[in-house]
DNA sequence: GCAAAATATTCCTTGACTGGAATATTCCTA
DNA sequence: TAGGAATATTCCAGTCAAGGAATATTTTGC
């Protein structure tokens, strides 16, 4: 798993840019507007993003439209298939918990 | 999605501890060893996990057990969930665009 | 209670990150 | 091609995080 995704993410207003880029892809100017950042803040977190493969970039006339890329998300995705399988192991053994608990009443 | 679980994952000596820790429960001298850390930063690492909530301790002797907690990857997990939608939607869109090849040929 | 093992904390220095302000750059349009 | 809108970059100051070294704390066993 790569650390830069975790880095790109572990700061409040990145990681409200990703939310916010789930809904469509948006320019600078709008992002920054509706996260009330000022516009070089917004870019300066955007290229952030951007160098961790979290966003990509399309221009438009004068604008540029920044869009979310899923790549790193799904290795996300992917490294949290480990720990599903702890996890889902600790709940079968809740339900065995509960099993045992039904038959001895 | 909270942030200081990224953050927290966001150091690789960190990362790297809680590789360690899928595979079993360890005490602090222990994961030091394995990746070649001084016990200090072991310590000031797993203090920092700990504070996010992603290990637990249970002393036995005088040693600290560090373990795994699954709920803030849990909770990860599951605000993966809205992404997920998106890049499953792009491999819709692609498999129309296979489906419409195969169509045409 | 004391020595030793295991772990935690503190202090210090250094490097990285963030926001603000100013400025530079790019690209469209008239 | 000049002006203006949108965006990017630079510079600076303040803050925060990380490692190293030293030290403190806790716990065990004798």
């Amino acid at each position: 798993m790569n650390v830069q995704t975790f880095s790109a993410l572990a700061e409040p207003h990145r990681l409200a840019i990703v939310e916010l880029l789930l809904d469509e892809p948006l320019p600078v100017g709008e992002i920054a507007e509706k996260l009330n950042l000022n516009q070089p803040q917004a870019s300066k977190h955007l290229r952030i993003l951007n160098e961790a493969g979290l966003v990509e970039v399309h221009p438009l006339a004068n604008r540029r439209i920044y869009k979310l890329r899923p790549e790193p998300l799904q290795e996300m995705d992917m490294w949290l298939d480990s720990y599903r399988r702890m996890w889902e192991m600790r709940m079968d053994r809740l339900e065995d918990y509960l099993n045992d608990l039904q038959k001895k009443n």
